[in-house]
DNA sequence: ACGTTTAGTCGAAACGTTTCAATTGCATCT
DNA sequence: AGATGCAATTGAAACGTTTCGACTAAACGT
């Protein structure tokens, strides 16, 4: 019995005869024999190992992140494979470069995608295969999975004017991630601005650091600007507990007096709030499954397509968004 | 200029002379050379892989996880080595032995350890290194790092008894988690209800599923348990929303008329709550980070010493706890 | 001045697979 | 009956390192 013959029988290679595959069968099971994985990575040139690149944010990492690399490394093992999580900084090119010309992995998932993310033409150039959870400005060729928030932010400026609101600001993240071209955040505001206009509605916007106390500020800082403001919309869960502070303190209830509408979080997070929030949720859990799966297409298909995947985010209505208030109800200006 | 010296000089295995030290080095950055990980692991026999196995949690992922597994995949890659994560259930024994016996991963973090925890005979007897992020009960020559739950349950009967509480009751996770050993849920409760024995007070304790209606429920029917309670501890973060409700729904003001204290949760969760929740958290970022230096530590040292440590938790007073209101203030039974 | 150590380098074997070309035996076709 | 083709199997080379033993030349001790 050579080695080869071995090969061929587990990984199906060439035709095996049913007897002599029953036998190296039977043997592996008493021996527990399992190949080694680093040898046949050599020898293949296929490690059957991905990375998912999680730079950890600046912003501070939200329960959203969790539920991608879960799902990910369900669907990466799955199929099969491996999953290695790399957490390099995004600025710190040199330490991805490395890790990517040690040829321990096949490919990369990349989280936390900007519109001009330099990662792209890092691995475009060193040859390896990559998908996106999340896109880039420019998407020639490159297959990724994104949220729908140019839909999630009219969809939700629809809903608000359908509940009678006209004047709905817009909490966008910190300056610094929006001027990076921070996707969901550029975007949704984009998208939120377009829809304001198209209804001949002013628009509101405000960027904030991620945390309470600068929620409760910039709150403040747009009603100050809009004092006929009755719903807002938000991109900062984080920021969400001092926007409820400040709405609160005006004595004003929510939602009867104030609606607020978090696009981009999730449910676990929108339900850990009091009231718990009405969001606008990314599909979080698909989105890591087919960030993988479009991934390995790539590193499996003998002809591998580019796929573009948009996911639909989904409106749940809680407790936070309700009609407008008739005595507040402000003019079309 | 043999493979073998470059393979020295990288190394740092056997002495190389200053000149041709300069010439490998030289070599490499102009031809961005790096050492091929599979090949290198294959002839060492030490992949300089380790695996992070979270199981993910049937009750539900929260930030506490993300915390630690940020932070390992961190010193991880500081100690040069990489880290995957492993997700399969935690009563899927059998996938996880196919993992382990491949030979890819030098050694493997655990987390979400129970009491008594079917991984540790595994990897025992597969002559695996592993270390804890949490503990068993027998911990006998097992390195691990773990949140003092013990003490962090009398610190909060302390903190509330100090604040003039006598009525305090607790809501722990969902029965099937703390009946299968769950240690933070089990060590919690037991070293609250030695506090509360000690002091002389009436123990009033539920299990309750990991979502808001359960908690509105659970804490319906300990307050029907126990009608004089002022204050509640609890391990289950998930369930507060509800329990909030349940306290304003009676017309209560948090923290003026009860008081309500979450053990084991992070402060990015109890920032999200409206109040701002009081907490005892545990380090979780410094536990990830030392239980892969446990592992490494075993990995790497000739002499491996077993290394068991207890960080304490921190009392966080944020908005939901304060003193005992007078008029409700119960007798020592 | 002569063995003995030591620093520095080399060549070959080993790690445990996959893959390729070659070989065998057997059935089929003409 | 001989040529042809196909299924099943084999042995050897390759994958890119590390590690081991051996070798050289210089330094050291006496």
């Amino acid at each position: 019995m050579a080695a080869s013959t071995v090969s061929y029988a587990i990984n199906g290679t060439r035709p095996i005869s049913e007897e002599t595959r029953r036998r190296i069968f039977a043997a592996m099971d008493e021996l527990g024999y399992q190949p080694n994985a680093l040898a046949r990575g050599l020898a293949s040139k296929r490690s059957r190992i991905i990375a998912l690149h999680f730079p950890i944010p600046e912003r501070g990492v939200g329960l959203t992140e969790i539920e991608f690399i879960a799902s990910a490394a369900n669907a990466t093992r799955e199929n099969g494979y491996e999953m290695v999580l790399w957490t390099s900084e995004m600025h710190n090119l040199e330490e991805l470069r490395q890790s990517t010309q040690q040829g321990l992995v096949d490919g990369v998932v990349a989280m936390e995608v900007y519109l001009h993310d330099e990662r792209i033409p890092l691995w475009r150039e060193a040859g390896l295969p990559f998908s996106l959870i999340g896109r880039s400005a420019d998407t020639a060729g490159i297959s990724y999975v994104d949220a729908d928030f140019e839909l999630a932010g009219s969809d939700v400026v629809r809903y608000l004017r359908g509940l009678g609101h006209t004047h709905i600001g817009f909490l966008n993240q910190s300056q610094p991630v929006t001027e990076a071209g921070y996707g969901p955040a550029v975007r949704t505001q984009h998208s939120y601005e377009q829809a304001m206009d198209t209804a001949g509605l002013i628009r509101v916007v405000r960027t904030c650091p991620t945390n309470a106390a600068a929620g409760y500020d910039s709150f403040e800082q747009l009603l100050a600007e809009d004092p006929d403001l009755t719903a807002l919309v938000t991109v900062n869960d984080r920021a969400v507990p001092g926007v409820v502070q400040a709405i609160t303190g005006r004595g004003w209830r929510i939602p009867d007096d104030f609606s607020l509408v978090v696009v981009g979080s999730s449910g676990s997070v929108a339900e850990l709030m009091t009231p718990p929030v009405t969001t606008v949720e990314p599909q979080n859990a698909e989105m890591g499954r087919q960030g993988v799966r479009l991934l390995l297409e790539q590193l499996e298909a003998r002809e591998p397509e580019i796929t573009q995947i948009l996911l639909p985010c989904r409106l749940v209505v809680r407790g936070s968004s309700g009609p407008c208030p008739v005595e507040r109800r402000g003019t079309i200006s």
